[in-house]
DNA sequence: ATTATTGTATTACTTTATTAATACAATAGA
DNA sequence: TCTATTGTATTAATAAAGTAATACAATAAT
């Protein structure tokens, strides 16, 4: 895993953001388990306490969970996940939405900037 | 104007925040002298450095500009106003679609989403 | 039973961000 | 010219956030 950190942000957050984006994009699997807190830490060279903090906040998620003396685990609830997934998705877009209103554009004005944003891109 | 302000953000980003949406929104025209920093401050119950603050960052966006001693000024550039808007907008797009394509979501499926939001919202 | 490994809690240090008090500077207007 | 009004700069006080050091607690593994 590339911890690729820099100072514009908090680094538990940073942290949190990597590890979530992994699992998913698929890179941790369901019932997968995690290296400790302090190994992570290591590798990400980080404390340990910074580690920790951005695990107990990705676990608010459900995205993981602990046993207390074993260890951490990718969720093996797999309809969990979708769901955390539709839910984030639903987020986004009314956030989304919300500021292009603000904007005053209208729903066709938004439809048509997404096109052409697509069609930019290729 | 309404300066209803919590404790949830700094106070100077909502501040600029509500000047930024009427200003958008048409409230302010453009050319429209703003009131001085000390009666602005005085109508939002803050501190005048917390509204300079709002302002001066509100001018980094173009939007507002100053004569050094006669006070500040919503811009008569129009274009430079649309212009702006379209850049917000951009921006607001891009990071949308960076944020749905790293939860796996197809263009399609951003479409279908977005429809089906419109649809619930009536 | 003992030990090594796990997550957790507590506390303190440090840094950054936010807000506020105050003084300064420029000039429009009388 | 003088004064009131404008924005600005400087500094300090406060609060919040982030990071780190260290000790604690539970239990799986031996």
């Amino acid at each position: 895993m590339a911890w690729i950190l820099d100072d514009s942000r908090p680094i538990y957050l940073q942290i949190e953001d990597l590890i979530k984006a992994n699992i998913i994009a698929g890179v941790y699997q369901p019932g997968q388990k995690l290296p400790s807190v302090r190994d992570l830490a290591a590798e990400a060279a980080v404390n340990p306490n910074t580690m920790q903090k951005a695990l107990t906040e990705l676990e608010r998620s459900g995205l993981v969970y602990t046993q207390r003396t074993s260890g951490r685990f990718i969720t093996e609830d797999v309809s969990k996940m979708t769901e955390l997934k539709e839910q984030i998705a639903r987020e986004q877009i009314q956030l989304f939405l919300k500021n292009m209103e603000q904007l005053g554009l209208t729903r066709d004005d938004i439809r048509r900037l997404l096109e052409k944003e697509w069609k930019e891109e290729s």
